[in-house]
DNA sequence: CTTAAAAGTTAGGAATGCCTAAGTCTAATT
DNA sequence: AATTAGACTTAGGCATTCCTAACTTTTAAG
């Protein structure tokens, strides 16, 4: 039997599986917010499953079933979060959580129908790809703001999710998935970002740009 | 800090406190599912948490602030289920185990917003009556169908809501809430009933009669 | 008013999932 | 190659919530 902290277990992984093949079981405590203890005991119960493979000391990473049921998870949370941005009337920054509970929850039918309702969408509000029915993801590694040279533009394609604050301060700031970003400046020394969006102006730091990732303009 | 196991207690407790005051720990045994020591457990939990007030062999009665909590928890569920048929295109047998697991994840937004997009309504798919914000309920009891007598018309009110079988069952029959019923006549030796039903003749049992709450025709 | 069945409680135990503290391993530095 | 800091694991513990088995109280029959 698949608990609830089993499936948060498996879409934690899988979120910081991109990237990199192997997941140290520190990385995943440090996301969680939990204890490495807690994980590892967990990490070898999952292994017992076949959910994933684990050497001691080496890390961790998803057999093809554990991936499974990750993508199940993910496409509940991102379909979720669609729904209630656009059929329930949420605003962005308040989605993520309710989707965190609501993921476990639901059955096949309520995802079915949301899909439905929401015309089989692909990307979730903050730009974040759905899994497919069958589990195929097109996710893309996209570069963050921060990594933009100056003078450049790039469209936002996604954001961090999992900071309600920062969401809000996105919207203030007119960063959507599809915006048109200019980085006009970079100030040296870790400094400020100088955007131009929608012809006004505006300062940013490191870290806030780091959590926006761009593709190179498309006009 | 409450779980949603008490929460179940909780709800389980109000629904049977209808009519009578005190709640054996058997009968919510028997209602939940599980064993009597446990329920002996959980109540003397609640009890020290001041959310009922519990005597050895006397069995169990809610508090304000238990009562308060159950209701809130009934108005969760039944504005679920009628959100799953009004809006998401359910069917009224699914909804109930759906809205079991949801009941305890939404938030008071959730909440509001389904209420809304429902236009605040006051009973679900069943005929029950949803409790208000304030915890405001104004359920009725009704006398069922095995209690009319052979010649009387009825008008059903409401129907239990936890069997998905008998649910699809009173689908077929047209036994929804609004409808009217005739008893033409009942069977001795709690025998069948004969029911009239838009035109059409139909043979129940007495157990489902008794599933079926029913107010005198309202013509 | 006794007694036995039914109802209810207590005791002890298991699974889940988290914790802290202590010990072990890895990897980087010297 | 030895040291050591940091990463990781093991051990033991706690809360939750369920269980079965054994015991106690209530209640209803004779």
């Amino acid at each position: 039997m698949i608990t609830h902290a089993m499936e948060d277990y498996l879409k934690t992984i899988y979120l910081l599986q991109e990237g990199q093949e192997k997941v140290s079981t520190s990385a995943i405590a440090q996301q969680m917010e939990i204890s490495a203890a807690s994980v590892t005991g967990m990490v070898r119960k999952l292994a017992g499953m076949g959910l994933l493979d684990y050497t001691s000391y080496q890390g961790v990473e998803l057999t093809e079933g554990g991936k499974k049921i990750a993508q199940e998870i993910l496409r509940h949370h991102r379909l979720l979060e669609l729904y209630l941005v656009e059929i329930m009337g949420f605003t962005w920054d308040k989605v993520h959580d309710e989707a965190d509970k609501l993921e476990h929850v639901i059955s096949e039918e309520f995802e079915d129908r949301m899909s439905e309702a929401l015309g089989h969408p692909t990307t979730d509000p903050h730009g974040h790809a759905i899994p497919a029915k069958d589990g195929a993801v097109q996710e893309v590694t996209y570069e963050t703001l921060a990594e933009v040279d100056a003078g450049n533009s790039a469209t936002v394609q996604h954001v961090n999710d999992n900071d309600p604050e920062m969401l809000r301060y996105f919207d203030r700031l007119g960063i959507l998935p599809g915006t048109v970003v200019q980085v006009v400046a970079k100030e040296p020394f870790n400094g400020p970002l100088h955007l131009r969006i929608d012809q006004t102006e505006h300062f940013i730091g490191r870290e806030v740009a780091g959590s926006v990732f761009v593709s190179p303009q498309t006009t």
